[in-house]
DNA sequence: ATACGTGCAAAGTATTTGCAAACGG
DNA sequence: CCGTTTGCAAATACTTTGCACGTAT
């Protein structure tokens, strides 16, 4: 039933990673166990993925992370606008990179299996700015979710 | 510090109030007070609202309300689709009703206040119809949230 | 050396579930 | 009447906080 897709391959030219710790080391915050380990894991993920997904994910390498750490890390991240949270109205916060040339991507959430899936569509981009600048917002960030059937469940 | 704004006013032809009772009473289900309790609520509602803020501004009519149970008639409406989740990034669900002839809105979210206001954008609704067509996915829904300072923080 | 970062456990919230009583059709 | 709906209370899930100890600079 479970069925991975590549989205999409993204070559950076900045890895995100090094970015995040300057960022961060710049912002006279000093740099723990817990919150390289979880840097480096959000580096490998092609989308979003939850605190316990992190948790999990980076337990083998570091057994003593406690979760607490893993959300304590995220809220930096999000403060320092280095990691975006995403709601996919499932009622869990997925978190993801945020990345240094502004590159992102939206979601698809298939209303059946709960799949989440990337997308990238560059005329949407376009239109959402100018539809903030038509309704006179300043925005900085933004974010948009599809909901429908996905190829598998169709 | 807080300020509401009138954002628009929609002049329904169909009352999505009894449009709901109709299509839950159809799928076989009855109606108690809690349902319809909280359906009228949600009719009269601007834009989405926390399960809390139903159950608050429900409890003046119906004192003996369970929030279990606002909680519950929430998901029977979700799962009939005469309610939508919306999740501005905050943790909390808030709950809008869906209207029958397809109008919706969507949400701007200020950064600093966090104040949701909904708006509307015909364009940027094309924009997401040919956009889920270029990606080859069956849309259902979608949800737009617009991040950035309004006009009081600005 | 001295804050800041971290792990653990406990506390908070938001939401869900179990169950018996009330109620609709 | 019979099965759905409801209120209450207890349980669960996710997230945050308090505190003592470890660690980067």
């Amino acid at each position: 039933m479970l069925r991975i897709d590549i989205i999409f391959i993204v070559a950076q030219t900045i890895e995100w990673n090094e970015h995040a710790l300057v960022a961060l080391r710049s912002a006279g915050l000093r740099s723990g166990g817990a919150r390289s380990a979880v840097v480096g894991f959000l580096d490998q993920q092609a989308c979003c993925v939850s605190a316990h997904e992190i948790f999990e994910g980076v337990r083998p390498d570091r057994g003593g992370l406690g979760i607490a750490s893993v959300y304590r890390v995220l809220d930096t991240l999000v403060e320092h606008a280095l990691v975006q949270r995403v709601d996919v109205g499932d009622g869990i916060t997925r978190f993801e990179a945020v990345q240094p040339d502004g590159h992102h991507h939206h979601h698809l959430v298939c209303d059946d299996c709960g799949r989440v899936q990337p997308f990238d569509d560059p005329s949407l981009e376009r239109e959402l700015r100018s539809a903030a600048g038509r309704l006179g917002y300043a925005m900085s960030t933004h974010e948009v979710v599809l909901r429908g059937a996905c190829g598998d469940c169709r």
